[in-house]
DNA sequence: ATAATAACCTGAGGGC
DNA sequence: TGCCCTCAGGTTATTA
């Protein structure tokens, strides 16, 4: 499921429910995720849950002890519920508050992770070597043009790298491409300076726009609210491949680039 | 050291 | 209906 946006909206989404509000408990149905989930969630009980946080697609709940750190992987949510809602196959791991309510940790794929540091977050292994956030000032022409030369891989693989920059899956990354008119076949070495400034603004429109309108749902993804993302009806590429490209005309092709499914237009796209 | 591949899972959909 | 194949929003570990 989710890419930078999904999990934006996730994380906004659960701040109203949860922020301020103690887990009485963690119940864990499925302890095998991504890595297992470790036993120390376990024994929190009665922890003030004092900040949420995003950095790049990974979740960041913060009590007092030490963070929670939450990823989606491919098919995971997060929704608000009753605590009487009874639980379904793939709810793995509910976060039982003190108000009545309860955050769910759902995932029918088991690609996510519900982990657990008490050091600094940013410094977990996972997180600790992953590139700048999209929006943020660092990431720029001149930053990116560097890795361009730093790095012999086509574009498309150069945007969905996570030490580039965060947050950039297969659906932006190709949507970011066609905004950007590269091609996603095209290698990195090649680009301008000209070239990388497009890709840069188009990421973060794309991103942007996402955000706004509540994220792309395909199958999965539900806000912690239950509410679809509807940025699928602006989706250019993604998921139309043989369609008409929308600018000129010429059907979109279809290929596989690291065995991600890539769609753009052989005429716009240069 | 860098880049391709395999691996982790479940489920949906298509072809036969 | 059922079996087999491919594909799906991600990322790490292993191999070349």
């Amino acid at each position: 499921m989710p890419e930078l946006p999904e999990v934006e909206i996730t994380c906004q989404g659960i701040q109203t429910a949860v922020l301020g509000r103690k887990i009485r408990k963690i119940l864990v149905r499925q302890p095998q995720l991504r890595w297992p989930v470790p036993d120390a969630l376990l024994q929190l009980k009665n922890v003030n849950i004092s900040d949420i946080n995003r950095r790049a697609k990974y979740i960041l709940l913060n009590v007092q002890q030490g963070t929670i750190i939450i990823h989606l992987g491919m098919s995971g949510r997060l929704c608000v519920f009753d605590q009487t809602t009874p639980n379904q196959k793939h709810d793995h791991v509910d976060f039982i508050l003190d108000n009545g309510t309860l955050l769910r940790y759902t995932d029918p794929r088991r690609f996510g992770a519900v982990l657990w540091t008490t050091e600094d977050p940013l410094n977990y292994h996972l997180l600790s070597n992953l590139g700048p956030e999209p929006f943020s000032e660092c990431f720029n022409s001149q930053y990116l043009f560097e890795w361009s030369k730093r790095k012999n891989v086509t574009l498309k693989q150069l945007i969905m790298d996570q030490q580039v920059v965060v947050g950039v899956g297969n659906i932006y990354a190709n949507e970011a491409l066609f905004a950007a008119k590269l091609s996603p076949l095209r290698l990195s070495t090649s680009l301008t300076k000209k070239e990388c400034q497009q890709l840069v603004i188009m990421i973060q429109k794309i991103l942007q726009q996402a955000i706004l309108k509540g994220g792309t749902t395909l199958r999965d993804f539900l806000s912690p609210t239950g509410k679809q993302g509807y940025f699928i009806q602006e989706l250019l590429v993604y998921g139309r491949e043989g369609e008409d490209c929308l600018c000129c005309k010429e059907p979109l092709q279809s290929i596989r680039i690291n065995q991600r499914s890539t769609v753009f237009c052989n005429a716009c796209q240069k």
